[in-house]
DNA sequence: TCACATTTGTCCGTATGTATC
DNA sequence: AGATACATACGGACAAATGTG
């Protein structure tokens, strides 16, 4: 069938800028180059690799959208080595959903299907350290709603803290992936989300954190408790809240 | 916390080459270029957003390797609209598996949690079509390995398709990804996997293709029966096998 | 087979913007 | 404020590949 898959098949690689590129690639994994290291200039890294510097800025460009490397302008700047895969993994599926048109509803359906199981490998493999992180998330978004503030990165790091302590990373990259892309979706509905000025819809939202809040407590109870059930049981009831919440706003906005 | 996501904040532009590549990608969004259109030549596109054609190859480059456009050299050549996100996704997933050192330990664990959770959905959602293309790669199969040729891309296809049946984008992409890595590793480990040549442990590939061959054909008559369980049960043999063949092989490697 | 046009790939020279010291 | 280092950007030129007559 004509289902080919090219993701191994550099081996004709008659453009040099892939050439550069997968050489510095590899030279990352090798360890030449490791996180917070910076790359020679531009011009430098076309000498050492005898081509072109249009070669090479392509070359960069490649890496620095692939999550390998990120660029600074100016003196002192230039290419330095950084692991931004995730960011990068969770743009391309922002882009997927936006070209397949992926649902909400869709979405959601995957998310709390795969959620439930990272829950889970979480409350078997979560350490001491895990749940501190945790609390430690609980406690800001106390604090927040304390002060009437609208909480959303704490809301979405809370899920990929609870990744995190399932150690897996598979699980984490795919957590990250998708908060992120719903992260997105609440910004682009309502921009303001994460200003703390007061708008339309405020004390709305500052409700709905609460509400959030109350979810994440009961299950961060519930991992504690190692309460399978409840646990899974909190996150599918606060996962279709939180879905809900999106739909109105989708509603609204046409 | 400085977890900072840096994802959507694409307003503050500078860069001529970002802002050819983000307009031409609205293009796509908005349906101006369809699947399979051919973008104006480099030189008309400087033209036309009146920057230079350096500018313009690099934006091309962060389509390219987005997964949005195919380019082509030479005349009748060009950018062609061709959504590859998923083959983007998936080497992303391969260079975070090798950057972050994942273990096949760990990949497997998820791909069994994640692949048992889709196979669900399939059996819920899979209609006539797809049960079709589960036989008929069943059956291409069946008739490789009479002829004793060693099976890998249809193996692969068969837990895509499941996927597929699935009817969740999100859940196709995940699978895609993951097995595209799990191909990759086989191929990195057996360079002559998919070579039809008889060779060192040959005819031990063509009997574990025949025992996969056997779980496959299992999980589709459970899929078709409607029998979760029994499905269920058989993937994660399958897959577990799967593992230790693989184990073996990265064992013997090192 | 042989030009020929088209289009990407590559290099060079030069200039500008920007951040650091 | 001035010098320095670096990415960014433009234009011109030619090479290489690919399809067409």
């Amino acid at each position: 069938m004509g289902t080919a898959i090219s993701v191994f098949e550099p081996i004709k690689n008659n453009r040099t800028f892939e050439e550069v590129s997968t050489r510095i690639k590899k030279m990352i994994f090798d360890g030449v180059f490791k996180p917070g290291d910076k790359l020679p200039p531009e011009t430098q890294l076309a000498k050492q690799f005898d081509v072109g510097r249009q070669s090479v800025r392509e070359a960069l460009r490649i890496l620095e959208i692939s999550g390998f490397i990120t660029i600074t302008k100016g003196g002192g700047g230039g290419s330095i080595i950084k692991d931004t895969i995730s960011n990068t993994i969770s743009s391309l599926f922002l882009d997927a959903f936006h070209l397949k048109k992926m649902s909400l509803e869709e979405l959601t359906v995957a998310r709390v299907e795969i959620e439930k199981v990272v829950l889970n490998h979480a409350i078997d493999n979560a350490d001491e350290s895990d749940f501190k992180r945790l609390k430690n998330n609980v406690a800001i978004t106390k604090k927040k709603i304390a002060n009437n503030l609208i909480v959303l990165d704490e809301n979405i790091q809370f899920h990929q803290l609870i990744a995190r302590a399932s150690k897996n990373h598979l699980f984490i990259i795919v957590i990250e992936a998708i908060t992120t892309a719903v992260r997105h979706s609440m910004t682009q509905l309502r921009p303001d989300a994460n200003l703390t000025a007061e708008g339309v819809g405020y004390s709305d939202q500052v409700l709905q954190s609460k509400n959030a809040l109350g979810y994440h407590e009961a299950i961060l109870n519930a991992m504690l408790d190692k309460n399978r059930q409840l646990a899974t049981e909190m996150l599918e009831k606060h996962l279709l809240e939180v879905k809900s919440r999106l739909q109105t706003l989708v509603d609204r906005d046409t």
